[in-house]
DNA sequence: GTGAAAGCGCTAACAC
DNA sequence: GTGTTAGCGCTTTCAC
């Protein structure tokens, strides 16, 4: 496995086949499970191969077969822990079909975003699941090639590919309802946009919560939608805090993620405002600790498992059809996980 | 860029010679900077390569270069945000050197870990950087070959490689005395080793509350010692509220991660303890959420970037050397970010 | 300055 | 059943 000065003996099929005494076409065979071969042989190529400690060079099989049986994903960030759970899922579901990822995090950088693309194109990767945050329309375009794609969200629906859809606005709702449902009648969005009007899920989120409230009948309180920046913990406690301030009364909060809820309810703790018992709260992305906390949150599920699932079968099908698929829009299901922070029951239909 | 079917052209270095009218040898030495071309020479190739789109094909130019740009990051689960945030500085680190990252998530399963290996004797990929937890020494001897290699941490310190190490014991010593000299005479550690006794984490983080006890002469009472199965914010919760019921009496806590310490001090509060008034904590990793939360989260810095740093260009080094490096402990700095959850000063020297 | 040619290690026809 | 062979698309001497 050493060669005499210690360093990395490079064994090819050729050494193998020499030492077994046969031709290097009957090893390759071997290795890929040939059936039509004597048990001798076999034992022989077997021996050699245990002997010389020989692997295959997958970028030569890479080069001859044509496929890498890598697949590239690319996310603006694995600090987020949306993100680094949809990762988590992709890297699995691959792995049932023998994939690798390449993990690209852009940062959110549209230069970084293209970056993805262009390697894509140099084919080390056999597709690209694209989860686009700052590509514009225009960038988008420049996405040559028929590489198999699949691009994660709307917000870049100019791509023909397909694209894998987060049912924002119906989940937002359904988490609207659940609220008025369980009887809130004052519920604030947090991490909502005021002036929503573009594909984001903030906008998106928004209009689900508008729509809730529109078809229960209840006002539209421009000053319990709150804008954050960031969606992290710290931006919902001030949310909470400044609404708090400015003499706002509520009992539901809606907040656009986990990590916004998380800060919600500690804000409203610190407060001495009760979890359930005063204002309820449901997230919306259902990370793993959403359950740990106290109390567990009720969220939105948008259905990360199906997401990957869906998203690394389409590259495969696209990689046997030897092309990019046209452009779609594939929604994905999501579901309302009752927790303690909210005691009500799910509404069915909010899609309807 | 499409042929007559619409399927993908497969351009080659050789169409585009053929388009340029120059040998295949000239654009090729073209696309590698080559520096002494005529202008002429490079415009006509520039031209063709537009006309034609080519892009290198990346596969063949690995199998003929003999290296891929491209490197094994085996961890055992990306949901874990410790682990997500380091697999986010590998990759950044990575891509400064031109570097992708295969994530492979390994599900703290010793037979994926072991899988991982295999991929990377098949040359996919540079080097491996393995964060190993389920793996023996045992196995540990079966990685054979000398590919480039990083291992992460010391469970597995039977492995000829280079190891990065976290230096667990001075840092939970540090972390531990911190809550000393800020007034805290009795102190749990959430998360520990009821026995300590092997390498793991949890261990070396109780040995070294252990001997920061000690040192300040402080009784080392067993029932603080908190064991959690899972290190969540759950487990953290419920450590908290077992010590409460069983009339314990404590004014520090040092969780052994940040999630236990978010649970920790979750719970404090729900049962009126304020943090960090009546009781202080510390937490460990240091991960984005701990900045954000309120109070805000004491924790130790492993040194993340450092580690992820450290790892890369050991691997980077490796590749260039032709082989493994030798076996070494590579012991990276780790710091007291010191924040609300705990108002006392950073105790210097607790490594001496 | 540019072209010709020899592979990198493998797979898949196709002989026999 | 097994051997022979023609490349996959590229880089890199080595001529000229």
């Amino acid at each position: 496995m050493t060669d005499a000065n210690g360093a990395a003996a490079r064994v090819t099929l050729h050494d193998v086949a020499k030492a077994a005494g046969v031709s290097i076409g009957t090893v390759s065979n071997y290795m890929n499970g040939y059936p039509y071969m004597s048990a001798a042989t076999k034992e022989r190529v077997q021996d050699a191969i245990d002997q010389l400690g020989y692997v295959v060079n997958g970028t030569a099989r890479n080069l001859r077969r044509g496929v890498t049986r890598l697949l590239s994903l690319s996310i603006p960030d694995l600090t987020q822990v949306y993100f680094a759970e949809l990762a988590e899922e992709v890297i699995q579901v691959a792995r049932e079909y023998d994939y690798g990822v390449i993990v690209e995090s852009t940062g959110y950088d549209a230069a970084r975003e293209m970056h993805s693309i262009q390697i894509m194109s140099q084919r080390m990767t056999d597709g690209l699941i694209l989860s686009p945050l700052k590509l514009s329309d225009g960038d988008a375009r420049k996405i040559k090639g028929d590489f198999p794609l699949v691009v994660l969200g709307e917000s870049m629906f100019g791509v023909d590919a397909p694209h894998i859809i987060v049912q924002n606005i119906y989940a937002a709702k359904a988490a609207t309802c659940h609220l008025v449902s369980a009887g809130c009648r004052s519920i604030a969005i947090v991490g909502g946009a005021v002036d929503p009007g573009n594909v984001s899920a903030r906008s998106l989120r928004t209009e689900g919560y508008v729509a809730a409230l529109r078809e229960y009948g209840l006002p539209v309180d421009q000053r319990l939608i709150r804008e954050t920046g960031d969606w992290n913990s710290r931006a919902g406690a001030r949310a909470i805090s400044d609404m708090m301030q400015e003499g706002l009364r509520f009992d539901g909060v809606f907040a656009c993620n986990d990590m916004l809820a998380f800060g919600v309810i500690s804000q409203l703790k610190e407060m001495g405002v009760s979890v359930p018992a005063q204002v309820q709260v449901v997230g919306f992305d259902n990370i793993d600790e959403s359950q740990y906390t106290t109390p567990s949150l009720t969220t939105i599920d948008p259905g990360r498992r199906q997401i990957a699932k869906l998203a690394v079968e389409s590259i495969l099908e696209q990689v046997n059809q030897g092309r990019r698929a046209p452009k779609q829009r594939i929604e994905v299901e999501y579901s309302l996980v009752c927790r303690q922070s909210s005691p009500g029951f799910p509404v069915i239909g909010a899609k309807g």
